[in-house]
RNA sequence: GCGCCUGUAGCUCAGCUGGACAGAGCACCGGACUUCUAAUCCGUAGGUCGCAGGUUCGAAUCCUGCCAGGCGCGCCA
């Protein structure tokens, strides 16, 4: 536990306490907020409750503070003193020497420190990357992949039951188009004049695949081609690029427990299902020729189309049928991850999962914002019409997985991503990646030289920990205590990049202190204590690492 | 026109779901390797948190209105 939950749980039972007493005359009990005060004369911790509580029980806030602080009962040693600060502030300086509990958790937890139960066994699912099969991943996918990814990590850290789901948009007029494609290349190939239109997919792949196709099944007949024969063509790339997808996220460290097939949903009539659900609940109507969902009856600013005036369904519609599949599985939580650019979409499938009879809540939308492609810091355009995209495979070939991955989650999902390419190649200090994973190898060698020189790293736990009193060392323990409450954080908020700012944090700190201290030196004793320390340092970075995807490697 | 996202140091961005004098990395300038990896470290400087109101004991954070940039607004997917 952590060392915030440990002081929470001493708070509330002061609270309880009051409560009992009579000293304060509570009807219900507030949650209570502790955080870590800026400022370090604030103490290690501290709880606006008194505040809070202050108009409830009608009493001045200082005076309350002063009741909670006389109902304390903390564990023997755990807190040096308490004050009350300012407009009622209650802060909590823990004493030294209890912190060193912390190395001693994550000792003995090793690689589960930071995992928790907070999750509850809830199920969850994320479901994100879902990039049409018509063209091979980009790097805005690769964004989307690396934030899906971490988060799923994450909320498996906090005991969530989590599956990674990849939903294939294999039907409709793009397969057709792609189909399209495919052949009018093959016309090309074959020496044949032909307009290759605007509408079809213009990026070379399709050059490819059209060489692919006629090494294997012969020149394709002259004459106009066939619905069905566009159909099978659209099939067969789409196949084709599918298992260059599946093959690039695998590179990625991306795998899916689940590729959900939109096909599926009309072959074994869950669609129909779905649409006859929302009918007999009365939330469609006629109109236009065409069927409507209310979805003004929650909120999003207009009606939907769901089966158009010539029959056929829309994507809303499939995507209807998809959630209503969700909500059947059993998940708790469903998390889907889009492109920013699609935004507009949250509304009618929000109004959608609720006519479906769940809960605002069970859907969440993260919406993962553009990224910008830059080579010494002048932007590439990029246009997927055009061809002209960079994709993931070449992003990772040259910059690799790791640099990739942990520039992708630098940023809040929310807000434009610059990339530079030469930037992520560099191995310098502008690189965050190599900063925190240099931390990690550093740590590495230092382990390799102390099993070198014969000492027992297996006893480091009974080391004599009071040789850790360096201001730097103590900074360095809190951070490693605050470590699990960063993950939590993370989770709850559906925040990947929480995790990238703590180990860009600790590698900081870690650094300054190896430069000034030698960890390995005479005195056996301090040489004990203070590997204890870095062990302990190390351990979390890789922890954290492999939470975003990250090798710790062990030498750099 | 409507909706969503963004606006914090010269640049790129954090800011713990409302807390107590606004943080970091680049860049600039000046320093540190005979000792566990210099892909590192140390130091100086730099801000009307887009603007104006409001709520609150307390606002970068919440509300309203403007301004600027990005993205959407199909019986496309």
């Amino acid at each position: 536990m952590s060392m915030k939950r440990r002081l929470a749980r001493v708070i509330n039972q002061s609270l309880h306490q009051a409560q009992v007493s009579g000293s304060l005359n509570l009807t219900e009990r507030p949650t209570v907020q502790i955080e870590v005060p800026k400022i370090t004369e604030h103490g290690d911790f501290a709880t606006n409750v008194a505040m809070i509580l202050a108009s409830r029980v009608r009493r001045p806030p200082r005076q309350v503070a002063e009741i909670i602080i006389q109902h304390l009962d903390a564990p023997a040693g755990m807190l040096d003193r308490v004050e009350i600060a300012g407009p009622g502030f209650i802060n909590f300086f823990i004493h030294d020497p209890y912190w060193y509990q912390v190395l001693k958790d994550i000792q003995a937890e090793g690689e589960a420190y930071g995992r928790s139960d907070c999750g509850q066994g809830l199920r969850v699912q994320v479901e994100f990357v879902s990039a049409n099969p018509t063209g091979p991943l980009h790097i805005g996918h690769g964004r989307g992949a690396a934030v899906g990814d971490a988060l799923a990590n994450i909320l498996a850290a906090c005991g969530y039951q989590v599956e990674r789901e990849y939903y294939i948009n294999d039907l409709g007029t793009q397969m057709r188009t792609l189909g399209l494609s495919l052949y009018l290349r093959l016309r090309q190939l074959q020496g044949q004049k032909v307009d290759f239109p605007d509408t079809c997919y213009q990026g070379d792949y399709v050059i490819d695949l059209a060489r692919q196709y006629q090494a294997n099944h012969g020149p394709v007949a002259a004459g106009e081609p066939t619905e069905a024969a566009l159909q099978a063509w659209g099939e067969y790339a789409g196949a084709a690029i599918l298992a260059e997808i599946r093959q690039d996220l695998d590179d990625f460290g991306v795998h899916f427990d689940h590729w959900f097939s939109e096909a599926q949903l009309f072959q074994n009539g869950s669609l129909e299902r779905a649409l006859a659900f929302l009918q007999d609940q009365g939330y469609l109507y006629e109109a236009e020729g065409a069927l409507w969902f209310k979805a003004t009856a929650w909120g999003d600013e207009k009606d939907r189309v769901v089966r158009r005036r010539n029959g056929a369904t829309t994507y809303f519609a499939s995507d209807v049928a998809y959630h209503w599949n969700k909500i059947k599985r059993g998940f708790d939580q469903v998390v889907d991850i889009w492109g920013a650019d699609h935004h507009g979409y949250v509304p009618r499938l929000k109004a959608a999962v609720q006519a479906l009879g769940t809960d605002k809540q069970f859907l969440k939308v993260i919406l993962v914002q553009l990224v910008s492609l830059l080579r010494q810091g002048q932007p590439i355009a990029m246009t997927t019409r055009g061809g002209t995209f960079v994709t993931l495979r070449e992003v990772m070939d040259e910059v690799g997985k790791d640099a990739a991955r942990f520039i992708f989650l630098s940023r809040r999902s929310d807000a434009h991503l610059d990339f530079d390419l030469d930037l992520a190649k560099q191995q310098s200090t502008e690189n965050p990646v190599y900063y925190v994973q240099y931390a990690h190898a550093r740590l590495a060698s230092v382990f390799r030289l102390a099993r070198e020189r014969e000492i027992d790293l297996q006893g480091l736990g009974e080391a004599n920990l009071n040789r850790l009193d360096l201001p730097e060392e103590i900074a360095l323990i809190k951070l490693l205590a605050s470590y699990p409450d960063v993950v939590e954080a993370a989770a709850q908020s559906l925040e990947p990049h929480r995790i990238t700012y703590f180990l860009t944090d600790l590698a900081a700190q870690f650094h300054s202190y190896y430069y000034k201290h030698r960890f390995i030196s005479e005195s056996e004793e301090l040489t004990q204590a203070r590997l204890f320390l870095v062990q302990g340092i190390k351990t979390v970075l890789a922890q954290g690492l492999q939470l975003l995807g990250v090798e710790a490697p062990e030498s750099m």
